[in-house]
Order: C-alpha cells, then structure tokens, then sequence
DNA sequence: GTCTATAGAGTGATAGAC
DNA sequence: GTCTATCACTCTATAGAC
C-alpha cells in the first residue's frame, strides 16, 4: 500500500504554502492531502497532533531557516559594510517582493496568535536582537539600534501588506528601498 | 411574536468585531448567530449572500469610518499643523494601540484577498491620496509626499503586526512617536 | 513473526445555505 | 430548523523491511 519514502522537508515545505495561501482555518486536510499526495494515515502519522503539530512543525522551520540565513550573517559579520543590504536583499527574495505573506505575521494577527505565541515571539524578539547588535557596530547608540531595529522589522511587515493591499510588487521594491537609505545614512 | 427591530448598524459593528478577531474562514455562523442573538433566517433576510455579503457590508462600514474620521479632515484642513497628529491619535484610538487588528490589512494577507480586492484597495488608496495631499501642504515636494504617506501607512500596519506578535502595546505607541517625529521634522 | 509507514473508509460534529 | 457537504480526526487493513 505504500510507496515513495516520505521527505519530511518536502512535506513541511508544502505545507508551509498552503498554510500562508489559506490561512490555517482556512487549509483543510483536504487540501492538504491533494497537495502533498499523502493519506491521512501518513500525515497523521508524520504529525499527531494534526493540523496543530502541522502548523508548530512549519513555524520551526521557518525560524530555523531565518536563523540559519539571516540572524546568524548579523550576528556573525555584523561590522560588514554589506550586513544590512543583505539583510533586505535576503529578505525581498524570500518573501518574493512583498507578495508572498510572512506567516508569523499573518498569525500574529489572528485568533491563533495566542496558540504559537512562542513560537511567533521568538521570531521576532531573535530578528530584533540581531539586527540592533548590527545596527550599533554601525554606530547607532544601543538605545536608538533597537528603535530602529524595531522600525525595520515593522517596514517590512507593513510593506508585505501594503503592497499586496494594492497589488503592486514595485511598493515593496521602493519601501525597501527607502529603508536601506534610512538604515545606512547614519552608519558613516 | 413581535420582537425588537433589528439594527443593522449595531449588526455591523459586532459583525466587524467577530470577523476581526476570528477572520473571515474562523467565523462561523453558529459565533454569529450567538453574538448577534439573530437567528439564521435574520441574518439571511438582512445579507442575502450569506457571510460574503456580510463582509462586504462591514467593510463598506469601515471605509465610511475612515472617510468621515481620518480622510476628510485631511482634505478638508491639509494645512493645520496639527493635521498629521490628530491623525495619528485617531489612528491610535482606533487600533486600540496595535491590539485591535486592521481588518483591511488581515484581509490582503489572507486568501480572500481577491474577494474584497476593491473594497481593500479602495480604503489604502484613500488614504494614501489624503495623506500626500496633507504632506504637500506641509512643504513636502509632491514626489516625496506620495512615498512618505505610503510609508506612514505601512508604518502603521507593520506596528500593529510586531506589537500584536510581541504582545507589546508600547511598542505600537513608541513606533506611532517615531512617526510623528519623522512626518513633522521636515514640515518646518 | 515484528515494526513502521501507508491509504482511505468511517466517525460524529459542525459548517454554510436556505 | 433542516438540509447536505465537509470538517478534523480515528481506525482498520496492508504493504514492505527486518
């Protein structure tokens, strides 16, 4: 009855589309079964805790690879000239110009918010302390680096909204733009 | 078997509050049905078309809001030197500080996004008109005021979202200063 | 034989439409 | 209130690896 081995990160990358396309009351296991090709039997097996464990699996993946690709660079090589550009530029092609959603974000604006509170919280709190300690070897003061730390992330989760609100993917482009003049017009 | 008659705006805005925290999929008609106190065949006498039609009609409430509160007094009074703050305070008691989320800006991250596509690009481009028409009041160039308006309302989505995901009210407050700051230095 | 991964029919509850 | 569809989830059966 059974067949191809299943790739877990294959799995979780499905997954993790289809929870930031629908939303998570939004994604059925229905849909879920037609997109990853896997019964209910393999997925509640991968995932017993259901549509709940599928979410959690997601997020912790996302944050690993947030960690691995972005907050690990600031924090490593933070005194780079090129840290923060790379930053954005990570960051635009992750979220593919602002038109594919963050999911912590999504969440935090939810009714599950509370549900992976720790997880969203985590994400967020890692981000901003990698980025201020960043931001102050570019010589901001330690209490404006994590104002402005504070300001980037929030840029860029209103710019997602902003230009998906009026679908123009340029929106993005330029507000990231903007925040790149805005982050290294003091670092000199 | 006479009864109250029912009140459409008070509907709405209970309707706007359920949809606000549940979204629109985490809504079901049984919540309504019991925060409303309406049957079934009330609700489908006064919307029709169902929760879609319920939707559209709270978000029509929504942009009416604004319009009246937020847009209007900054096409009407551009020049006031208290436009941009009172703005801004309206902004914040509306948002309850970030805690209360903007449904607007939940609906174009979510996949009903292209459902009340005209509803939602209609309430930003409002506002982003009114605003630059304000900020070019307020000795901005034209070009510079367009991109500044968006970027003060992408400021003011984006702190919703990291301060509902940090569960930190003052973290919207503080962002909301920084606004300030940033829209009035170069207004003198 | 045991064990793990699988598929999918079957469960009761609840959804939105009317 | 009644309807049917669909929900998340359970459970039985079964396949291959050992």
């Amino acid at each position: 009855m059974s067949r191809p081995p299943t790739d877990r990160t294959k799995t979780l990358s499905i997954l993790a589309e289809i929870f930031r396309e629908y939303g998570y009351d939004g994604t059925s296991l229905g849909l879920i079964t037609q997109a990853t090709g896997l019964g209910k039997g393999s997925l509640y097996h991968m995932f017993p805790g259901g549509k709940a464990e599928m979410m959690s699996a997601v997020l912790t993946e996302i944050d690993t690879w947030f960690e691995t690709h972005i907050y690990a660079p600031l924090r490593s090589t933070p005194q780079r000239n090129d840290a923060i550009p790379s930053m954005l530029d990570a960051v635009t092609q992750y979220f593919v110009s602002g038109q594919r959603v963050c999911l912590m974000g999504v969440l935090s604006v939810s009714n599950q918010r509370d549900q992976f509170a720790d997880a969203i919280a985590h994400y967020f709190s890692r981000w901003i302390e990698a980025l201020t300690l960043t931001l102050q070897q570019h010589s901001h003061p330690p209490s404006q680096a994590r104002l402005l730390a504070e300001e980037t992330i929030l840029h860029i989760q209103g710019a997602i909204i902003l230009s998906r609100a009026l679908h123009d993917p340029a929106l993005f482009q330029r507000s990231i733009s903007r925040l790149h003049d805005k982050l290294s017009l003091r670092s000199r």
